[in-house]
DNA sequence: TTGCCAAATGGAGGCGCCCCCGCTTAGCGT
DNA sequence: ACGCTAAGCGGGGGCGCCTCCATTTGGCAA
């Protein structure tokens, strides 16, 4: 993630595109496919020729938009890790990864119009989550508060399971209850050795 | 092709229709992609609001424009039997057929774009020309003017390569020469019996 | 032929996209 | 701290798309 060796970007204008993207996943949402650009630039709070400047074509904004979900997810991790203990972390972020896939299915529509578009939208963002995962999960095993047993790979496909059932924002509730089981199921077994000490 | 089961279109309507898929065809090929339909409207003579009837959509529009180019070269054969000898009808059609393929080159883009969308606009199109073709060659045969060991799909083959090399519209001559050579080479074989008493 | 009515028309108008260019401001050099 | 410069802003305006509906017209029935 990050704009690579392209001149950095001054300061607001790196502000607005954030502004412009988070306007943009929430009308796309809302409205689907057409949304209009107008109206993610006022919510953004900026004017459409910023708009336009930064994402040439409706197609470019919401692949944006959708890469920009995935940066976000994936850039909490540090945070997350710095702040709590691993087992929270991972528990804290597989709600932020719940918040992502609602984000995305809500998004669906406009999804489906920029890969009618050519352009393939999910490049990269099955590793990028998988990599975050592998993170906190790694944190969790160096603490021993996670058994060793599950592989990474394993535990995102619990979480796509969970995401492909209860991402929609009224199974909120379900999503919760799903993930708090399954991160229950992921601690260590007692008499497996996998603690510390 | 023609219109089935749906109420038949008022004659006023259809003659619009007309004017309008062929207007369509001229600025599509002069603009390409992005031509503006408001211009296609214009010069058809009918306003943007009866463009907008007739076809709801720009594919739309393109399909219509290309698969009536087909027709139209289909449609012509009966015409040019009813008035010419087969032979002479057979040449004045490669014309036509020419006509027709160098349309198809000028709307590459706005076709490809049809594709794009996922709509096959040539599905049919291959069947009528040949059937057209068929036609006329098997008038040929049965008056003995031209020879039988060449099969139509062959014919159709070679009207289609020299469309391929020689469709652009600055190279009319050169398509025309290639057509009477190759119509030259379907006379009836001296000696082998293929002409009539 | 005449009258009727549904089909068809067309162009004005609303709306969103996109571009442009005069103004603002971040960020650096002194 | 202060200017300078160019990156960035934003919203007004032009333009094309599409809709809507008052008006026209084709076609049928009497």
């Amino acid at each position: 993630m990050a704009r690579a060796a392209e001149r950095p970007l001054r300061a607001d204008a790196q502000r607005n595109r954030e502004k412009i993207l988070a306007a943009a996943v929430r009308v796309f949402t809302e409205d689907g496919l057409d949304a209009h650009l107008e109206r993610i630039a006022r919510e953004a709070g900026v004017g459409s020729g910023t708009l336009y400047r930064n994402f040439p074509t409706r197609e470019a904004l919401i692949e944006a938009a959708y890469r920009n979900e995935v940066a976000r997810l994936c850039d909490a991790v540090p945070g997350l890790l710095a702040t709590m203990p691993p087992d929270q972390a991972l528990r804290a972020w597989t709600r932020r990864f719940i918040d992502y896939a609602t984000a995305k299915l809500g998004m669906a529509d406009a999804l489906r119009a920029v890969i009618a578009a050519g352009v393939n939208p999910y490049a990269d963002s099955r590793e990028m989550i998988q990599g975050a995962l592998c993170s906190l999960m790694d944190a969790g095993t160096a603490a021993g508060v996670i058994r060793t047993d599950i592989r990474p790979t394993d535990m995102f496909a619990a979480l796509a399971g969970i995401a492909l059932t209860s991402a929609q924002p009224d199974q909120r509730d379900q999503a919760e209850r799903l993930l708090d089981l399954t991160l229950d199921g992921l601690r260590p077994v007692a008499g497996r050795g996998a603690g510390g000490s």
